[in-house]
DNA sequence: GATTGGAGTGCAATCGGTTGCAAAATTGTT
DNA sequence: AACAATTTTGCAACCGATTGCACTCCAATC
C-alpha cells in the first residue's frame, strides 16, 4: 500500500541514494534530479518512513511523554501543551500511562523497545529516581513538574514547591488569618512534601500563629472533600486552608459550602495550580499560579538540545509563581 | 547503547535466527538453545526492537490518537482510558492533537510515515470524512463519539446523538416544563446538529410547548456562560434548557446563578456527557450520561479486530444513554 | 541397518531507508 | 583545450530485526 524510496527512484529513473538525499536536507543533489525525484513523489504521495529512516540516523522523533495522574484537569492542560509545542519541534508524543505504576522498569524496557529520541517524565509526584532510570538507560530525560534538587542527576523543570508553600503562608499571614491549616495531597508525593515544608518553615517566624498539618490520599476533588469534611466534624477548623492543589480545594470548598459556612468570610481556602476550571465564576477559586505553559516549552525545547548533546550537564530550571487573587480568601 | 539481537546471537553462541525465534512465540526452537538465549538476553537486557521489528512483521503496535478537543474536562477521562486500554492489549498511543486543524492529509501523511497499525479519530465534532480518509489511505480507522450514518464507509462507535435529544427532551417534558430551549455548541460539530434534530424532533409531538433553539461558538465554559448571559439579558429565558454538553450546561448554569436565578426553581439545565466535574457537589448537574468507558473498550477492540481484518464490514456501535438526576432540573 | 519424517538450525534475502566511498559529471581556471 | 577542483551520482554495506528455504540431526518405523 504505502509507497517506498524505490518505487521512486524507478519512476524518476535515479538511484535510491539520490531520492533519500533530497528528503534529508543539507545533502547534496543537483537541481535538475531533485526536481525529478519531487515530481515523481508528489505524483506517487511518497512521504518517507520515519521509522525505517530511524533505524540508521537513530532518531526516531519520538518523545515518550510519561505520566501518572490522568484525573487531575491540570493535566489535559498539560497534554495539550506538550502535544503542540512537541508538534511544532517536529516530534511525536508516545504516550505512557503509569496508572499505579511506579517502578520504572517496565517504562524504561518500554520506550526502548521504541527507540524514542527522549523522554518526558510529567508529574509532580514521582521520585527523582523515578526519572533517573531513564538516564541510566541512556535515553535523555527531563522531569517535567518533578523535584528540584541542589544536586540533581536528571534535569528538572517546573516550579520551587517550597517557595510555594512560602508563598502561601505569606498570602495567609498578610491577609491577617491566625489559625491556619495545610491539607496536603499523598504524603509521598514531592511536590506536598516541599510544599509542607515551605509552608511550615515560613511559620517558624511566626510563633504567636496557630498551624495544623494533614493529608489527603490523593490529589482528587473526592480526597480534598473527604478531609475538610473529617476537619469540620472533629475538632474546630482553622480560619484559612492552604491545600495543596486546585482540585482538592475545590473538593475542599464543597465540603465548606455544604456544611453552611461561607467562603471566605468564615473560612479562607488558597489553592496551587490555577487550572481553567479555578477561574470559573462558580467555583472562583484563589490559587497560587504555576506556568504551565513556560515550564512545558521550556521542557520540550531542554529535551530538544539533548538529542545533539545528550551529556548535556543536568539543570534545574525553576519558573516564579505568583497569586491569583479570586474569591476564597478574604481581603487584607 | 542499546544491545541488539546480534549481540544476544554471539553471546548465546546461536545464529540470529535463532534468537529472533526465541522472541517470537509460536517459532520452533528447542527447549536447549531457547535456553541459551534466555540467559544470553537478560544478561545482557535485551528486549527487541519493536520498530526494526516492523519493517518486516508490518506491525508497530502503534496507534494513532487523534483528537481536536484538548479543553474538555471529559477528554482526559478518555485518554485515560484510551491509554490504559491500548496498553491492556499491547498496543501504544501515538497522540496527535488536531487543534484547529480540520483538513486530514496531514494527519494521514504523518501518521503513515509512522506507519501505525490503525487510528482512532476521538471526537464529536469532525465529519465523517475526516476519519474515511484515513480508510481511503489504507490505514484501518475508527471513530470514536462519532456521528452515526446509516450508510458508514468507517467504524463508528459512540452514542445515538439523534436519541439523546430526545431523551433530553423527554426528561424535561417528563418534568412538566412547558418552555424549553435548546443550547447547542459550534452549528458545524455533527454532535450538536444531532442532538438538535432528536430534541427538536421529539417536540413535534408537543405542539403546546414552546421552544427555541440558540448555539454556542465552542463546547467550552466561557461559551456556555457567554451566551446564557445573552439569553438572560434579550427576552425572557426559557424555563429549562437542554446544554448539549457538560463544560457548557456549567457555563450556562454559572450565568444563571450570576443573574441570582434559581436552580432548579426559576431555571432548569440538563447537559450530557456525565464528566467527573459534573457530579461534584458544588457542581451537581444533571445530566445524560454517555458511557465512555463501554465506548472506548469497544473502539479499542474493534481497531483490535480490524488489525487482522482490515477490509472488515464497516459496522456502527451504539451505546444506550441515561439520565443521571442531580439538582438541575426540578421534581416530576 | 536402511528409510522416513519431523523438529531445529543457519544462510541469505528482505523490510525501507541512510551513508561512506569512489567514480562520473560538471564547473572553473589557465 | 587541457587540467584541476568541486559537485553529483550510484554502488554497496548497514541499521535491527524476520522468514522462506534448504540442510542437518535424531528418533521412530519397518
Amino acid at each position: 500500500m504505502a509507497v517506498t524510496l524505490k518505487e521512486v527512484a524507478e519512476l524518476a529513473g535515479v538511484s535510491r541514494s539520490a531520492v533519500s538525499r533530497t528528503f534529508t536536507d543539507g545533502a547534496s543533489v543537483s537541481d535538475k534530479t531533485r526536481r525529478k525525484v519531487e515530481k515523481a513523489a508528489t505524483k506517487l504521495g511518497y512521504s518517507p518512513n520515519i521509522l525505517a529512516r530511524g533505524l540508521t540516523t537513530r532518531r526516531t522523533k519520538l518523545i515518550g511523554l510519561v505520566s501518572d495522574n490522568f484525573h487531575n484537569p491540570i493535566f489535559l492542560e498539560v497534554f495539550d501543551q506538550f502535544t503542540r509545542k512537541l508538534q511544532d519541534c517536529g516530534l511525536r508524543p508516545l504516550l505512557v500511562n503509569l496508572s499505579d505504576e511506579t517502578d520504572p522498569e517496565n517504562s524504561v524496557r518500554l520506550l526502548r523497545q521504541y527507540s524514542v529520541d527522549g523522554v518526558v517524565v510529567a508529574s509532580s509526584t514521582l521520585p527523582p529516581e523515578f526519572s533517573k532510570a531513564f538516564k541510566d538507560a541512556g535515553i535523555p530525560v527531563v522531569n517535567s513538574f518533578g523535584r528540584y534538587s541542589s544536586t540533581p542527576n536528571v534535569h528538572v523543570v517546573g516550579i520551587d514547591n517550597v517557595e510555594c508553600g512560602r508563598i502561601a503562608a505569606r498570602e495567609l499571614i498578610k491577609r491577617g488569618y491566625k489559625r491556619l491549616a495545610f491539607l496536603g495531597g499523598p504524603e509521598t508525593a514531592t511536590s506536598t512534601q516541599d510544599r509542607y515544608s515551605g509552608f511550615s518553615d515560613e511559620l517558624l517566624a511566626h510563633p504567636t500563629i496557630e498551624v495544623s498539618y494533614t493529608y489527603s490520599g490523593a490529589y482528587s476533588f473526592k480526597a480534598g472533600r473527604t478531609e475538610m469534611q473529617r476537619l469540620l466534624e472533629t475538632g474546630s477548623p482553622a480560619e484559612a486552608y492552604f491545600c495543596a492543589d486546585d482540585v482538592l480545594s475545590i473538593g475542599a470548598l464543597s465540603a465548606v459550602t455544604d456544611a453552611d459556612l461561607n467562603v471566605p468570610e468564615d473560612i479562607g481556602i488558597i489553592g496551587l495550580n490555577d487550572m481553567e476550571i479555578a477561574g470559573w465564576e462558580n467555583i472562583n477559586l484563589t490559587t497560587i499560579r504555576q506556568p504551565i505553559q513556560q515550564i512545558i516549552n521550556s521542557s520540550v525545547e531542554l529535551i530538544v538540545s539533548m538529542l545533539d548533546d545528550p551529556g548535556r550537564y543536568p539543570e534545574a530550571r525553576l519558573f516564579p509563581c505568583t497569586v491569583v487573587e479570586r474569591g476564597t480568601l478574604r481581603a487584607p
